[in-house]
DNA sequence: TCTTTAACTTGACACTGTCTAGTTAAAGGA
DNA sequence: TCCTTTAACTAGACAGTGTCAAGTTAAAGA
């Protein structure tokens, strides 16, 4: 652990766990840099060296964030080759992310500030790179039925569509608010569906 | 305007709106309570006698969004009373919304911070009232259909959760980011689906 | 060993929400 | 009309926030 040494070692990562931690604990807005710093042990303004400004901070918890995602995706639909239930498994993964990291999961789908450019290209990069895993996962497991309406790629974005809704109002809220009572589980929608092969 | 006067006049009116307009100038994290303060032309704890704190008043802003929501729908629709086309209409409403208000729609969707206990009654009995209200234009929307999966309902639940995940992935994102090109439109997206009167 | 560079500290600044105390204006009662 | 009460607002202070500038300390390279 370095300790007592001028160099923490890996600040860098303790920061981005420090955040998550926050985030997991008190919600989006308990997340602040001074706070990030703290808990890792250094001084309020050390994390400057390692991310350009909070916004680079956020994106690099976004990033792990979809890490997160993608993987647990992929051990839900570990195994699995039949096509409907691979889908099946990977709307579940998705929906059990949602539950269990609601925090993350709504911090993730947040449009980014305008504050866009200050993020160091690293972190960007690694953005791209996780959140394109997580987007491969569901469509690989689109890929087997035929598309829809005649277009490329619209079987995903229906089913996306379908699985990020439900997640959103159903899975990641604190209470499930619909005005008429407890909503059906997702595993009674998503066969509903008209997906052929 | 009660010019030089000590009483603002309506205050309350004058905050929700410079609270609207600041968030879709600069996204959520625009809105401050001295900015809507300064806006207003006031002291910056006037808001206090108003508000509780900034969480009342991002509710206050909230409830007036899904008014206009609500009445978004509304005009969509007005007039149509063929089941399907009623429910096109509803979903067209709900995405032009989203697209034109994406700060509103973004904020409105966002879950409470645990704080919600010191927002004022009556702002709450609003925002209930006019969350309420939407919901009501959709399940309307939805209620000549056959329920789906014998669960009451479900078709309510399966729309909304379509409509409110293509929302917020592609219509309200300042950039649909699909990693596999543009998404197909919406209108391509509903008729797919399963509806049986 | 000297120089350079990266990692971190310290201190300051403007900005935020919120609290307390004071002021000003309107309203109600005699 | 005068007095009292109450609501609406102002002014000032406080802790917390992100960010910048300058200094320090440690590691790395020549």
């Amino acid at each position: 652990m370095n300790k007592d040494k001028h160099h923490h070692g890996d600040l860098r990562e303790a920061l981005i766990s420090a955040g998550i931690g926050l985030m997991e604990a008190g919600g989006p807005a308990a997340l602040s840099l001074r706070k990030c710093a703290a808990k890792a042990g250094v001084s309020h303004a050390a994390p400057a060296h390692h991310f350009k400004g909070i916004t680079s901070l956020k994106a690099a918890i976004v990033a792990r964030s979809y890490k997160i995602f993608a993987e647990t995706m992929q051990t839900h639909r570990h195994g699995l080759t039949e096509p409907r239930a691979r889908l099946v498994a990977i709307c579940e993964g998705y929906l059990a992310f949602a539950r269990s990291h609601a925090a993350l999961f709504q911090f993730m789908f947040q449009p980014f500030p305008p504050d866009f450019a200050q993020i160091n290209p690293p972190i960007l990069a690694e953005l791209e790179q996780y959140s394109t895993l997580a987007y491969r996962e569901l469509e690989q497991a689109c890929a087997p039925f035929a598309p829809i309406g005649g277009q490329e790629g619209g079987i995903e974005v229906m089913v996306w569509s379908l699985v990020h809704g439900y997640a959103m109002l159903f899975a990641s809220a604190p209470e499930a608010r619909t005005p008429a009572g407890t909503p059906p589980d997702f595993a009674q929608i998503l066969p509903a569906f008209p997906l052929r092969k």
